[in-house]
DNA sequence: GTCTATAGTCTGATAGAC
DNA sequence: GTCTATCAGACTATAGAC
């Protein structure tokens, strides 16, 4: 494949990708400017919109492979194990994947007012699949007795926000490691539900 | 006392609190102009001046004001009571103040990282004042063997971030009324930290 | 206290050369 | 595919008239 004249690198897409979050996160979509991140990647500011349409779709693109990822990774509940056994590997999985993620997380949660409304409505609705695999996991076990809840919506968004939360804190150097949180947040959930 | 020539209002000082306010929740700090405050409010832009000395010391003031009246409004633990109670009641008041005041809470945090660093500092400490308050309810339950929980610090962080998340979903016209979730995050918290 | 005018800089996005 | 140059407008903050 021969690259065209003028091409000074193959992965200038994920570069800007990588720029964009970088830079995004840090001081936020409506602070960062088109010129920022093309002198971040190494070009100027023209070479972006080969790449990209505007900057809106660069923060939508960033939220949509983001929540895509999310969806992807997460387990199916193993019917077989139970209630109390899925609930516990969503709770350590949120946990796991979002503390690896930290920038692709933040602007998921800060920077949903910047987007358009149809990318706003995209978003949402991918994120409502995500809750609703929780959700799906409380009613089943509601439904066999092994938790006891007022309202499973309301816990599932109770559960999310709590767990999400620890992005706001935790940091590799302190003084619990990652799998002490899980292990924590774990036997929290579990008496937040139990029947 | 006597209106300076050319005052037209004695209370444009709150009318522009008022603006940013609205503004900066609706649109983010970054992406509101001093010229959108000022139509806002009804004036020129210059006129902003005579009432902050910049944009910064706007969101400053907002997220300082805010966060002192949280902590003045948050009612002190009847010690004779016992740490359930407090607890029970610390819930009720945090759910109560944030949801009638979704734009201070939005911006409080959502903004962090629009604030100079000094101003950061000071409104990181107005907050680690409001958390330590329900640390030190969790440490006398765990004390007196009424709460049995495996790290005080660690649950305040997640009952915190459980609580806030509310305002991310909560409409007075919804399914539940506000006193029905209060009784239901009430019940989640008490199971959170029992003994 | 509010106005108008302005300084100096930055903005997103495009056109056309190479 | 990247560059330079440019458009048309917006930005914060200030100065000085009234």
């Amino acid at each position: 494949m021969a690259r065209t004249a003028g091409s000074h690198s193959a992965d200038t897409a994920p570069r800007i990708r990588a720029a964009a979050q970088r830079l995004f996160a840090q001081h936020g979509y409506a602070a960062v400017s088109m010129r920022q991140i093309a002198a971040e990647v190494g070009v100027q500011v023209g070479a972006l919109y080969n790449y990209t349409s505007d900057k809106q779709s660069l923060l939508f693109d960033l939220m949509v492979v983001h929540l895509e990822d999310l969806l992807d990774a997460l387990p199916e509940p193993d019917t077989a194990a139970g209630p109390m056994q899925a609930l516990d590997e969503f709770v350590r999985f949120h946990i796991r994947f979002h503390a690896a993620r930290p920038e692709e997380v933040f602007i998921a949660y800060m920077e949903l007012r910047n987007l358009s409304p149809e990318n706003f409505a995209a978003v949402e609705s991918l994120r409502r699949l995500y809750e609703d695999r929780l959700t799906a996991i409380l009613d089943a076990g509601q439904a066999r007795g092994v938790f006891r809840v007022a309202d499973t919506r309301v816990a599932t968004m109770a559960i999310i926000a709590m767990l999400t939360g620890v992005n706001t804190w935790f940091r590799e150097t302190g003084r619990l490691s990652l799998s002490e949180v899980e292990a924590i947040y774990g036997d929290m959930t579990r008496r937040l539900v139990a029947g």
